[in-house]
DNA sequence: GCTTTACTTGGCTGAATGGCCAAGTATTCA
DNA sequence: TGAATACTTGGCCATTCAGCCAAGTAAAGC
């Protein structure tokens, strides 16, 4: 079992992979199936070297996995998990007046 | 239907909601029930401005609710899909070695 | 109405993050 | 073995973010 500031610590890493606009591109992106670094920048159109990053950083969190083929990197999703989450969150509703009750 | 530059931002701004010790902290308290800031405050152990900001930050992104009973205001989760989220990413294997195969 | 309690907001500072460019590495192909 | 391709890594700069303190607001109680 594990303690749970280490538990912590990994959502941690894992949500912050996801919580911006080219790794969340990339993370839907590679739902349909896996992707080289290449077709991922052309994706969410940052240099190279900054998509290169975004994916390492998204590896280290345990979000992807990588694989060398020739000279190409591909990666993959290895949360399934993903979809079903968004569509939760895409249900939430905007925003909400803060209600006041008596006592 | 939604655009998905919109539905892509209220993704990020949920999922950045979530991607701090902190939040993570205030949100699995939260599973349990609502909760006034003070509560909070103990739970995350910083000053209670900063819990307030981490709230108002929470709220704007959709995933809580705040109610305002007397002198205490209660903040709710929105999201009923976080507990199954965090399973699915406890899941997940810390790191993996990259693998290389074969052209 | 004045004090107390429970919060929120503004302002500031230090730390972390994201971006590009340039240089380095690994694999393929001629 | 030398050039080309597909990345990764290092370095630097600008921006964003989290924290605290101090001041402001709102409800309750005396």
């Amino acid at each position: 079992m594990l303690k749970s500031a280490t538990r912590a610590a990994r959502r941690i890493a894992v949500i912050k992979a996801l919580a911006h606009p080219s790794r969340l591109a990339i993370a839907e992106a590679l739902q349909d199936g896996e992707r080289c670094v290449c077709d991922l920048r052309d994706i969410v159109g940052a240099d190279l070297s900054t998509v290169s990053k975004h994916l390492t950083l998204m590896r280290k969190a345990g979000l992807l996995d990588m694989e060398k083929r020739g000279l190409n990197v591909f990666y993959r999703l290895r949360c399934p998990c993903l979809m079903s989450f968004f569509e939760c969150v895409d249900g939430l509703i905007p925003e909400r007046t803060p209600r006041k009750s008596g006592k």
